[in-house]
DNA sequence: GCTCCGATCTTTACAATGTAAAGATTAGTA
DNA sequence: TACTAATCTTTACATTGTAAAGATCGGAGC
């Protein structure tokens, strides 16, 4: 691992070292080359794993989504009902991006939010965060007994979806500043939906 | 105008060329020397009229703010009562970006969208499509003989917009398909709020 | 008209970046 | 053990943002 020729796993690596440089330094500064130097490896090396530039970025926000999903699960675990379950998910949504404003800008910049967890894909079935959020509303239609058509459900979700998207959007524009405590769990709650 | 020294009126020419390769070539295309070249000047030349390229960067995202502002302002003016205004403007909302998905990208990538209209201010208040949509709530609120208090009017702006800021997005995922067809007044309508 | 000043533009230069090409090193396999 | 493919280095080049020094020009004042 130390001076060695062959990294051992420089792959993930890179990976984590373009999540460390956009924490630390903001996404601006993320080069292919400053990764390779954290890595202590030549500027050339990642091409070994990476087609170019975009494949890493891709990677990095696979692995980021995948922290996102995580903290979506996490929320929904601690509820008992389906109902709260979704409230807590829209909250969790925001909240995620509220602490890591980064996170936002650097995921949604490309539009193209599904290509980088399934490269053939590109379809919101195919989006982790999506299905969360379509199962646990699936699973609230149920828990109350509520019928409704397939076309009735799928705007549903997507209001939710905007909803919550839309907050963390503005919750994260540090150029607009509202009288609002993003932290605040109950007034987070009565903005969704 | 042709060939002189002086061009006469490069920084506007810039912000055009800039919007101009945004829209041929994308986003990532855009640099400062391009646009130069565009204008028939030195590629140092831009720096007489911007300090940086954020700066260029900045303009061009007033002078397309301006348009999406412009955008909802005809929105409204079309309709006769302050309750179908303020539904138009939340579909003129989706719909100015669902033709323009690169602005989309393009505006809101920087997370700063105040401080290119007004560079010392950083507050909602500040940014005219906000100042658009309190202004129709409020003659919303009055044409109703509605009261609510000032928190009340706040939620009911932040849900507003985003609403509309959240649908924009996920209609602008080119990842993300839809079995939604984004140029339907009606269906979007029955998304808002 | 002429002079001068500041705004505008050009030229030159340099460092950072993405990427291609050729070769060195090594792990794993036949 | 020899070979092969994966991995990494070195070298090279084009594109970019930006700084510095100087050229050009428009307009204000005389």
């Amino acid at each position: 691992m130390s001076d060695r020729y062959h990294h051992g796993n420089l792959r993930q690596a890179l990976i984590d070292a373009g999540i460390r440089i956009i924490n630390e330094s903001g996404e601006d500064k993320l080069s292919l080359r400053k990764a390779a130097a954290l890595c202590r490896v030549s500027h050339a090396a990642p091409y070994a794993h990476f087609k170019d530039k975009e494949e890493l970025i891709g990677a990095i926000k696979a692995s980021v989504t995948e922290q996102f999903t995580e903290e979506l699960k996490r929320a929904v675990d601690g509820e008992e009902n389906a109902e709260s379950a979704l409230v807590e998910m829209g909250r969790s949504y925001v909240s995620f991006f509220v602490c890591n404003p980064d996170y936002f800008k650097f995921l949604f910049s490309s539009l193209n939010i599904v290509a980088h967890i399934r490269p053939d894909r590109q379809h919101k079935e195919d989006y982790p965060p999506f299905v969360r959020l379509k199962e646990t509303y699936l699973k609230y239609l149920k828990e109350k007994g509520i019928k409704k058509s397939r076309d009735e459900q799928e705007a549903d979700i997507l209001r939710l979806w905007a909803s919550a998207h839309g907050l963390a959007a503005i919750a994260c524009m540090s150029g607009v500043e509202t009288s609002f405590d993003w932290n605040d769990r109950g007034a987070i709650e009565a903005l969704l939906l």
